[in-house]
DNA sequence: AGATTAAAGGATGTTTTTATCCTCTATTGC
DNA sequence: GCAATAGAGGATAAAAACATCCTTTAATCT
């Protein structure tokens, strides 16, 4: 579904927000340490992100990343869709070119159904959001 | 969701089972032009499937591919599970190495709620199913 | 039997994704 | 200002996925 590095994408996020705060930032090697993933290639991903604004850094000592009010207001598909691009929730599971509820490819329906129901789940809610549910059920993060 | 070869293979099995028949086997190149796919590519796939019994071929002149009875009463699900893994429907969508019921990553619950209505419909159907309820509506195969 | 056809199988090449390394730049504290 | 720290960005490398090519083997037809 996801790409390996969308996945990382999502998991840092999580992580920053549960995390971080604009007083106590989370340096790169930090975070990777804490989700066992690559730290150089984590590091360009939230590079990304950055970039595109999803997450906040500052350099320097005591520099890192953290989610400013604005970013943890952001719903979970920003991250996606900055990562994988817009398509991941809307091509055919098969890759047929054309595949819509017109012209649809026999998998079109239920994959439709999987598919949606994710989408308007990581749509509507924001990184906040997810982060308050999963403490409440006390998951780490 | 599924690799490239595997959205190919179930295509193709989809398209033998509709259009060919014992006597009357497709080759590579006709099913390769069909589907608009690599046809070498595709050949190592049906290669794959054909080695582990989803789909019979037979060599030479009027030789090719085709699905017998037990072929086409397979469900869909094993098609993918031969080449994607039986990972595929139920790995971590985050990719976290342990994610269950009692361990679940901040979109467990809602992932395998849509996934598994994927996997029981191709878990359920089989070949001929998938087949004919597509000609019911009319889709070309 | 010999020629021809088409899948099987091995080897190789290309592209994309994933991962690492090194230099540059901004920020902090002394 | 200077040293130390940490992200930004470019270059490079390794691995996986995707694709092609060539030889071998089995089947059919004359």
């Amino acid at each position: 579904m996801f790409s390996k590095s969308c996945k990382y994408a999502i998991r840092a996020v999580l992580h920053l927000a549960a995390h971080a705060s604009e007083d106590h930032k989370l340096g790169v090697k930090e975070i990777s340490d804490a989700l066992k993933v690559p730290k150089h290639f984590l590091g360009k991903i939230l590079q990304e992100l950055s970039r595109q604004g999803l997450v906040s850094s500052s350099k320097g000592p005591t520099g890192g990343f953290y989610l400013n009010d604005q970013n943890l207001d952001t719903p979970l598909v920003r991250i996606i869709e900055s990562i994988d691009g817009p398509e991941v929730f809307n091509s055919c599971i098969l890759g047929l070119p054309v595949c819509s509820s017109d012209n649809p490819c026999p998998l079109h329906h239920k994959a439709i159904n999987f598919r949606d129901g994710l989408l308007s789940m990581v749509k509507d809610k924001t990184i906040a959001d997810v982060v308050r549910e999963s403490l409440d059920k006390n998951l780490t993060l």
